[in-house]
Order: C-alpha cells, then structure tokens, then sequence
DNA sequence: TAACGTTACGTAGTTCGTAATTATG
DNA sequence: CATAATTACGAACTACGTAACGTTA
C-alpha cells in the first residue's frame, strides 16, 4: 500500500469516476486504474463498482475510505511537524571560497549546510588567495575561511558574524 | 514520502544504528541510509545526528517519530478495516468487563472492534471481581480480560479463543 | 583499527503514457 | 454508438545490492 494509491483512491471515490479523476490527478487513465486494482488486490476487497456510468465504492470501499482520509491527514500532519521545526532561516547568499576549497571540501559542506538551512540559496564564487582577507571584510559577501576543522561565514543579511561548525558530519551554525 | 520510508525511519529511530535497522529491515545498508536521506530531504530537516558509534534522533526527528507511528498505525488500521470487512463475520456478542474496565479502556476498545467488524453487533454486561474468572469458562459469554497490556476474548458463537491486542490504538484481532 | 555511515554505479522491478480493446446503457 | 473502464507494451524512473570510501572513537 502506497501513500498515492490511498491519494488516488480517495479522489476517486469522491468522484465516481475514474476518467475526471485521472485528469484532475494529472495521470493517465489506465494508469489509474491499473493503481485502484493493485490496491484492491493488495487489501483483497473489491473497492468499486465498476459500471459503463462511472464507478461507485463498495462498502467494503467506503469503511476503507475514512481509513484511507485519515491516514492522508495524520500523514500531512506529521510531515508539517517535521518541517515547521525546521531552522526558519530564509534567505540567500553568497558563498566566496579558495580554488583549493571549491574543488575538494566545500560541495560536501553546502550539502550539510543544505539539508541543516534548506530555507537559505547558496551561490558560489571564487576568489583568489591574495585577495582572501581583503573579501572577508566585504560585508556583502558570505565569505568562508576553513581553519583549524572549523568555518567562519560572514553573512550579508544580517551584519553578524556566523560560525559554522562541522561536528560528526553535522553543520552547527551559532552566531 | 513513502510508507517504506516511515517503516525505515521508525525502526532506525528505535535502534540508534542503521547497521542493525537494516538488518532487521532485511535490506541492504546503504539502501537504508539512503531513503533515511531521501526523506530527510523531502521535509527539509535533518532527523538524525550521525556519528561513528550509531545515529540519534534531533529534536524534530522526536517530533516526526510521533506522528510516524501514528500514520503508519492509522495505515494500517484502514487496511485491517477493509480486510476485516471481507472476514464476513456477522452475529452479536455479549462482552462482559470489570467496571473499571468498562468505565476506561472499553469505549474506545468497542469503537475499534466496530470498524474492525461493523458486522457484529456488542452488547456489554458488567461483572464483579471475584465473579470474573467464573464468568470466563462460561461459553455463552464474551469475556474480557485484561492482562500485560494485551485483551483475551473469549466468544460464543464459535468454541474459539480470540486475541485482542491493542498496538498504539490499533486493534488487532488473532485467533 | 574496528565499527559505522556514505558515495558510486549497475541491475531489476514499478509506474507511467499511448494505443488498442472490451463492455454497457 | 458514445462513454467509460481494461489490457498491452515500451520508456522512464527508482530502490536495491555490491563494492569502495570516509569518519570517528
């Protein structure tokens, strides 16, 4: 059983018919059916009716039909739970690196960063080794200077100091 | 998000290692850290904090854990409840309980029992303490008890003894 | 260095869309 | 015969397993 087939088949049986379901689901038709059957064949119940007017639930299919709507609904609820914990960061910036870093430690960070700030874009500029300490006092740039396992970002959106540290694989951002 | 990812998810929050979730799972390891990312992905937080000794849950991976289990039980609950309609068991019972029993636990028990089998109608009878066991051995009657979290049916219309377990507020009915 | 998690990549199984087919009022 | 559901089949996608790698106590 499969979080779409339960979406499939509630909208399903709220309309009664497969083909306006399909389109309002953006799927094929047969492919819609082909998910309703594997659904029925899964749970071992015939769920709908199937008629040349349309299709209508069972009542097997309508007990399974409150099952199916409040298993959709404590779905979302959860999800939400999870990302309205999320760090409310939002934002975008720039990320200023050395070539040496760019090429070797920084796509893994970004990833970290990424999942731990998914509310924040990143680009990345280059810059050059003589040319290092004169952008990181340019208040418009994230600048990032790895020294001693640890990453100091100057951030544009707020004039502030971060420090990122990377801990067992994980990206703590402290201000 | 998938089912398989809550079962993942739920069974690695429980153990603290992907190593031996994955085994349990009986899946490969790495396929199991990788849905753990995928998810983690989709909801944009980070739920577990990896390290060289196992991983553990962050604190929106605590809050995600709740509503987990609750979908997964919801799920299948509505799966059980279209099944169950299928098993076409019909007729009435008498459940007879404890007080205590009927004024706490019982509602909430009989509501599940009725979606599980809206084809079979309850009535309840009340039953003092020292009559309990007595009452048990006597065939015409549903009896119920209570014992180490789990609920032992006993019912009349077949010489048979049910099972009725109560997992997370899923009934589950084995003979 | 042992234990554990991650990355890389090829394979297998699933879902989808298109087109043809069947069924019914 | 018009409307709606099913079957057939090839293409795209995704999860999985194996193997190699990275990390930390």
């Amino acid at each position: 059983m499969e979080f779409r087939q339960l979406a499939y088949f509630v909208e399903v049986a709220r309309l009664n018919n497969l083909t306006r379901a399909a389109e309002r689901l953006k799927v094929a038709q047969p492919a819609l059916s082909q998910q309703i059957r594997n659904l029925e064949r899964e749970l071992g119940v015939r769920l709908f009716n199937r008629s040349a007017r349309g299709v209508a639930l069972t009542e097997a299919g309508k007990i399974f039909f409150i099952g199916a709507e409040k298993t959709l609904a404590e779905a979302e609820r959860a999800k939400d739970s999870a990302k309205g914990f999320n760090n409310q960061l939002r934002g975008k910036v720039t990320v200023g690196a050395l070539e040496s870093v760019v090429q070797t430690r920084l796509p893994r960070m970004l990833a970290t960063f990424g999942i731990e700030y998914p509310g924040i874009k990143v680009f990345i500029g280059r810059i050059q080794p003589d040319r290092f300490l004169r952008h990181l006092r340019r208040a418009n740039w994230i600048s990032l200077l790895h020294m001693n396992g640890m990453i100091n970002i100057f951030h544009s959106w707020k004039i502030q100091i971060l420090r990122l540290e990377f801990v067992r694989n994980r990206c703590i951002m402290t201000s």
